[in-house]
DNA sequence: TAGTCTGTTAGACA
DNA sequence: CTGTCTAACAGACT
């Protein structure tokens, strides 16, 4: 699934695409997508105009007037486009809104997740409740309690309960940036790195918010995409700060990218 | 054919 | 109790 940025990137086009309106159709294309809800109960409820389109971690929370809360998580493939046609291909939820057109839940994959929750479980959703603070919101103590000196760095960044909406592109990249090494462990940290480390960390995603902006996110690989990366999905070609060659290796199960030349 | 993938979670293991 | 690994979810692609 996306990361942060993408979600974000989706947040603010639902602003502009959905706010203030309510659906005046709405077609549940696979049930399988929809947890704890019916297709009749999802139906009903984005017929409600949408109050506020807001993002936590990877998650995305469409509130709608009357106090239902739609959770969507995008997993792998997940995304949500503005378009005339209201089945797509791989598309499992549309809606249309009037002045804007179909939007459509499309996922690939078929491991996104959308939910419907009342106000009173939105209060106590779980995921939510216990994710960690949002990049910009993070401390170095925050950061250090949660980080172990055993715990691989890759690992301990990867739990949203340490901190949230990082993803395995975020790892390779914040890592190259800092030129820490891709196994790197806690306990190997300098205080300067853990600042470092809290200060770029925002700065990462605002600049991949900024370049993902579109009205259809497309992800590294996709048809008509380019890898708007340093170093992710990059092996074999050069470092752009060094020279060194782009390699990659398995960390913490999941592909780290890196350069054998200035990351240590 | 086997391996790969921007995610999450449960269960096995050391 | 801690941390890591694998499988599972599912589909397309190399």
């Amino acid at each position: 699934m996306p990361e942060l940025a993408e979600v974000e990137v989706v947040r603010r086009n639902l602003e502009r695409w959905w706010e203030g309106r309510g659906a005046s159709q709405v077609l549940v294309l696979d049930e399988k997508l929809l947890v704890d809800t019916t297709a009749p109960a999802m139906e009903e409820a984005l017929l409600r105009p949408l109050e506020k389109a807001d993002r936590r971690g990877k998650y995305l929370l469409c509130r709608l007037e009357g106090g239902q809360v739609v959770v969507f998580h995008f997993r792998m493939t997940g995304k949500i486009v503005c378009g005339d046609e209201a089945e797509p291909k791989y598309g499992r939820l549309s809606w249309f809104v009037d002045g804007s057109g179909w939007l459509v839940f499309k996922d690939q994959r078929r491991l996104g997740k959308a939910r419907l929750l009342s106000a009173e479980e939105f209060e106590t959703y779980e995921p939510l409740e216990r994710m960690g603070p949002e990049p910009d919101d993070l401390s170095v103590d925050h950061l250090r309690q949660n980080c172990s000196d055993r715990r691989l760095l890759k690992t301990a960044l990867l739990d949203q309960s340490v901190v949230a909406g990082v993803g395995n592109i975020a790892i390779s990249e914040v890592f190259w940036r800092l030129e820490l090494a891709p196994d790197v462990k806690c306990g190997q940290l300098s205080d300067e790195d853990w600042e470092n480390l809290v200060r770029e960390l925002p700065i990462y995603f605002e600049e991949i918010i900024k370049l993902s902006t579109s009205d259809e996110i497309k992800y590294v690989e996709e048809a008509g995409s380019s890898n708007i990366f340093q170093i992710y999905g990059r092996s074999g070609e050069e470092c752009s700060r060094c020279g060194g060659r782009i390699e990659k290796m398995k960390v913490g199960g999941r592909t780290s990218y890196f350069c054998g030349g200035c990351q240590r």
